[in-house]
RNA sequence: GCAGAAGUGGUGGAAUCGGUAGACACGUUGGACUUAAAAUCCAAUGAGCAGUAAUGUUCGUGCGGGUUCAAGUCCCGCCUUCUGUACCA
């Protein structure tokens, strides 16, 4: 019989399928285990080969747990709402549900096609009314709470209410913003409906504020930094402005330090943790507060007193502040330019706006700023400092301002030589001469009055100290965590369950979510610049009835606008991997029932890409958090242990294609003097010929121009003749190319109309080599691969095989289809391990030691592999196996059916197949995992290496029980050591039991 | 600039604890089977030198040093590539 993959492929597929072979039980007497792949986002290009990479390596693991006795939670959905849907709604006119739709069913069935063993029936799709309702409802949750900074967790708003009602804001510790104003319980009582909302709105973990944003007027739009090139769009070249806007945001910077110290408690890379560690940005330091002067030329009564915040993690190095630099975009600096620097000034903000932030951030080599004429006050020596700009200081972070220590810190001095600012030096015998002392250890401050003497640890302590002693500073830990914004100007995202009443915002009872999306017509901004639901006719809230009604109807009293902005992407993917939990049964009582919640806990291993680590896997720490603290869940962190794939890279091909151009008499024409010509060729030449080429090697290129040439000189004879010839090289399409990189020319010639006609210089044996290079896949390459094409010509087991096999799961490696052969060869090989021509050769014969020895290392090593996600090293066991298992030509059942059970993780289709035909009526999928046998290994000698000086010469087979001064004899009484040494005598034998042996001398 | 990861044959990669570098594959070459092709099977395959051969021998894990009986692996200094990026004050 032979290995009909397709067959069994389909055969299997619809079997799980209609046996609900992978569904995860709720209620189960064995120990749980999830396992979750990043969300998907459905797009319209479907699966690349690429994309399965991670999904294959998380269902191995998930099946292997099954192996082991686990209740596998594998569940997959779609991440479906997003920016491509709406792009295309906005192109086509077609509405982002149905070609969400479709693409989801693209991805539904590559997906299906390669055998993952995912419990469809808890699928979720974050553009589902039924989903994202509590998407809408754990948005009002937040908005209901604030952040107690005394228990170090969120509350219910009412807590803060009550506190506000009986004792003011005085005595509470939360996490607010800025610029909130002390009052008592009276006034608090005193205040109308509308300020005491407004309040509020400061303490609440969601709330309203102003934002700088990326405006594009000509797209209505907001663009990202990466979006904006020279100040413009990137698509279009249109103007950007930098624009205020109110938008909804996320406290998540109440969280900061509970995100930073929860890092330690969970299994992720190092290199991840660093980079949120880094996000995070934890400081320590102080804020310290400078007067700014008042200029005789501003100087009234009236005039306000200017003070300049700055944060600073050298408190110590107070005194050697000579200047300070403020963002040009702060806002002091129009007030505190003086009238002669004002042009100067102008025109640097003016330039400034111009660099993207990106740019100003990663260009250290320019050193620019203006002095704004202003000076501020030094908070001890009371001298004058002089106050620069520079786009060197961001207004996002920090305060936006620098108090600017040369001596110290590397930008400062560049900064201060530059404009040839004074460089105090305070540090006592340190030579600030050629570089600044950036270092804080071994330091003792000098020329700084009352910290003179100290160390940076000493200094810094005091220094705070006497800053809080003239209130003009304090101690403050600061983090670069900023808040999150989470206002979109999109049609395809979650609506807030948001109305405005009087301009503050109203939450929508829960009992009446989901608020879905309205009908718009068209999916763009409006006119005046307002979000696509700006179009919408009927968005507006009727409080009486509790449903959307028209706008028409707005009388804001009892029906008000309702919000129009929408939610961003990574508000439904946070909190997701909680909805998994619950069956559908029981999913529209609750996001997910205690009991589920309970049972499952976390997400024991996460896998998918780095490019989220900042993104999605913070905000997702984040909203558990707050979700643990409000008791809606039990765990702390959402994913215990987290691996990151890499990316599957394209090997892209190349044809170097020689153009010929020909000119007669300066003119490119095909009749000239009546005669027909032609003056461009574009020749193809095979790759091998262009090395030659290019080696000067062979001239076949040459020769080929001036045959062309010789030709037209035949037929025009006596006329200038200039011709020039170029070689390039052109993309061709993967699929046209075979496993020896040679092209084929006539599919390359249906493809390219262009090269209908060409002539193609070939190797001599008329074969055509193209040139590899490794890119990322992508479809303007021609490299995209797809999976489906690898299905049908090899089946989904030689894909998951194939893609284990191309090394480690997290490392970047490049595609080559060429190299699938390996692995489907090896799966044939295994079925004629099971099944010769016409029979089941697999029979009850006592299995050899041989056989008995090849399957228990292998049961070792796959097992210690799948333990460590080293899937590539398991791959090539298993091929050692089953080479093995044909030379021993074993037929062992004993031997036989445990190797399916450790395949199955990897290649389940073909292992369901030889189970199946060795009896078994039920699927293999919870088949006990082979026991790994100590005693079939056990050896009795081994083949030393004999190496002299360190270099193997020969191998001595030796009793393992062998002691080293026998070895020691055996080996040096061999004739081929003493051949070795040649008479000389050895100076030391190293003798590693059951190691090696090495002889110095 | 900073941070992280990586660099091993023609290619993907293996060597998990400092102990035989190149497992397992791809590709290539030669052979068997076949009218032929495909498929399959067998053999060789890091580079150089010597030898008819068996074999011997030198070099070899980005570069330069070092530690060690022994280094792809550990230490110091560099180079290159990739990824991320926030001048964090």
């Amino acid at each position: 019989m032979k290995y009909h993959f397709n067959e069994i492929e389909k055969k299997w597929q619809k079997y799980w399928a209609d046996n609900q072979t992978f569904k995860a039980e709720n209620n189960s007497d064995k120990p749980k285990y999830y396992v979750l792949d990043m969300f998907p986002y459905p797009s319209g290009a479907g699966l690349h080969v690429g994309h399965p990479l991670g999904y294959i390596a998380s269902d191995i693991y998930a099946r292997y747990k099954r192996h082991k006795g686990f209740n596998v939670l594998h569940p997959q959905g779609y991440d479906s709402f997003g920016l491509p849907a709406e792009q295309y709604a906005i192109q086509t006119g077609q509405h982002p549900a149905l070609t969400t739709e479709e693409n989801i069913k693209t991805y539904r069935r590559q997906l299906d096609q390669i055998g993952f063993s995912f419990d469809w029936s808890r699928e979720v799709r974050t553009s589902n009314p039924e989903y994202y309702k509590w998407t809408q409802w754990i948005f009002i949750e937040l908005f209901n709470s604030w952040y107690n900074i005394n228990l170090d967790k969120a509350e219910h708003i009412d807590t803060l209410i009550e506190k506000f009602t009986s004792e003011g804001n005085t005595n509470v510790n939360a996490a607010c913003d800025d610029d909130i104003d002390i009052f008592s319980a009276e006034d608090w009582n005193g205040l109308s409906s509308e300020q005491q909302q407004a309040i509020l709105l400061k303490y609440r973990l969601t709330y309203l504020a102003e934002t700088e944003v990326n405006w594009c007027p000509a797209l209505g739009t907001v663009l990202a930094n990466d979006e904006i090139v020279n100040g413009v769009s990137e698509r279009g070249g249109h103007p950007v402005v930098r624009k205020k806007m109110t938008q909804w945001s996320m406290r998540i910077s109440a969280y900061a330090e509970r995100l930073l110290q929860g890092l330690n408690d969970i299994d992720w890379t190092d290199a991840l943790k660093e980079s949120q560690r880094n996000w995070i940005g934890k400081s320590v330091g102080a804020t310290v507060s400078f007067n700014v002067i008042a200029s005789e030329a501003k100087q009234s009564p009236t005039s306000e007193k200017h003070v300049i915040d700055v944060f600073t993690t050298r408190p110590d190095t107070i005194f050697g502040v000579s200047f300070m630099t403020l963002a040009p975009e702060h806002e002091l600096v129009e007030k505190i330019t003086t009238p002669e620097q004002k042009e100067a000034v102008e025109a640097y903000i003016e330039a400034t706006a111009k660099r993207s932030e990106r740019d100003r951030m990663a260009d250290v080599k320019t050193i620019s700023g203006v002095f704004t004429g202003a000076y501020a006050e030094h908070p001890f020596s009371k001298e004058p400092i002089p106050i620069w700009i520079g786009d060197y200081v961001l207004a996002g972070y920090g305060t936006g301002a620098v108090m600017a220590v040369p001596c110290g810190d590397e930008r400062d001095y560049a900064f201060a030589k530059h404009f040839n600012i004074p460089i105090p030096n305070i540090f006592k015998d340190v030579d600030i001469s050629e570089q600044a002392f950036s270092s804080k250890d071994n330091v003792v401050i000098d020329n700084s009055d009352f910290l003179n003497g100290l160390s940076y640890k000493e200094a810094t302590k005091k220094a705070i100290e006497a800053l809080e002693s003239i209130g003009q500073g304090k101690g403050k830990t600061n983090y670069r965590l900023r808040d999150a914004v989470f206002s979109r100007q999109r049609y395809w995202g979650e609506p807030f369950p948001v109305y405005y009443v009087n301009g503050m915002p109203q939450m929508i009872d829960v009992k009446h979510l989901p608020l879905t999306l309205p009908e718009v017509e068209k999916y763009l901004p409006t006119e005046t610049g307002e979000p696509p639901l700006g179009r919408a006719d009927v968005w507006a809230w009727d409080t009486k009835t509790n449903t959307v009604v028209d706008n028409a109807l707005i009388d804001h009293k009892t029906v008000f606008p309702l919000e129009l902005n929408t939610m961003p992407g990574w508000a439904g993917s946070s909190w997701y991997f909680f909805r998994y939990m619950e069956e559908k049964a029981n999913r529209n009582r609750t996001f997910a029932t205690e009991d589920a919640l309970n049972y499952w806990g976390n997400v024991d291993l996460y896998i998918g890409g780095s490019e989220h680590a900042t993104g999605h896997l913070l905000y997702a720490r984040f909203w558990t958090k707050f979700l643990k603290d409000r008791r809606f869940v039990k765990v702390e962190e959402p994913f215990k242990k987290l691996i990151n794939q890499g990316m599957i890279l394209g090997t892209s091909a190349f044809i170097s294609v020689l153009g010929i151009q020909i000119l007669i008499n300066g003119k490119e024409n095909k009749n000239f003097l009546e005669i027909e010509v032609p003056t461009k060729y574009l020749i193809p030449i095979s790759e091998i010929v262009v090395e030659a080429h290019n080696s000067n090697s062979n001239n076949v290129i040459n020769d080929f121009i001036d045959e062309k040439l010789n030709e037209i000189k035949s037929k025009i004879p006596d006329v200038n003749i200039v011709v020039a010839s170029q070689i390039n090289k052109l993309h061709v399409d993967v699929s046209f190319v075979n496993a020896s990189d040679e092209l084929d020319i006539e599919a390359f010639k249906n493809w390219r109309e262009d090269f209908k006609e060409a002539f193609f210089i070939t190797e001599k044996d008329g074969t055509f080599k193209v040139k590899r290079e490794v890119e990322k896949m992508s479809k303007s390459k021609y490299n995209v691969v797809n999976p489906d094409q690898i299905c049908e010509q090899y089946g989904a087991d030689s894909l998951r095989l194939y893609e284990m096999f191309l090394g480690p799961l997290e490392q970047y490696k490049p595609w080559n289809t060429a190299g699938i052969s390996g692995v489907h060869s090896f799966l044939k090989k295994l079925w004629k391990l099971y099944f010769d021509d016409q029979d089941l050769r697999v029979n009850n014969a006592e299995p050899n030691k041989d056989s008995l020895k090849t399957l228990h290392k292998t049961i070792k090593k796959v097992e210690e592999d799948i333990e460590n996600f080293s899937f590539n090293t398991s791959v090539s066991t298993f091929m050692i196996a089953v080479n093995e298992f044909t030379a021993q030509k074993c037929t062992s059942k004993a031997v036989l059916e445990p190797l399916l059970v450790l395949i199955s993780p990897y290649a389940p289709h073909i292992a369901e197949e030889l189970w199946q035909a060795l009896g078994h009526q039920e699927s293999i999928s919870t088949a006990p995992f082979p026991e790994f046998d100590e005693q079939y290994l056990v050896e009795s000698s081994k083949e030393y290496p004999i190496s002299f000086n360190g270099k193997t010469r020969f191998t001595m087979e030796l009793p393992l029980d062998m002691s080293i001064e026998e070895i020691e004899k055996a080996v040096l009484a061999n004739a081929k050591t003493q051949e070795q040494l040649q008479g000389r005598a050895p100076k030391k034998v190293i003798v590693v039991q059951g190691k090696i042996v090495n002889i110095v001398g």
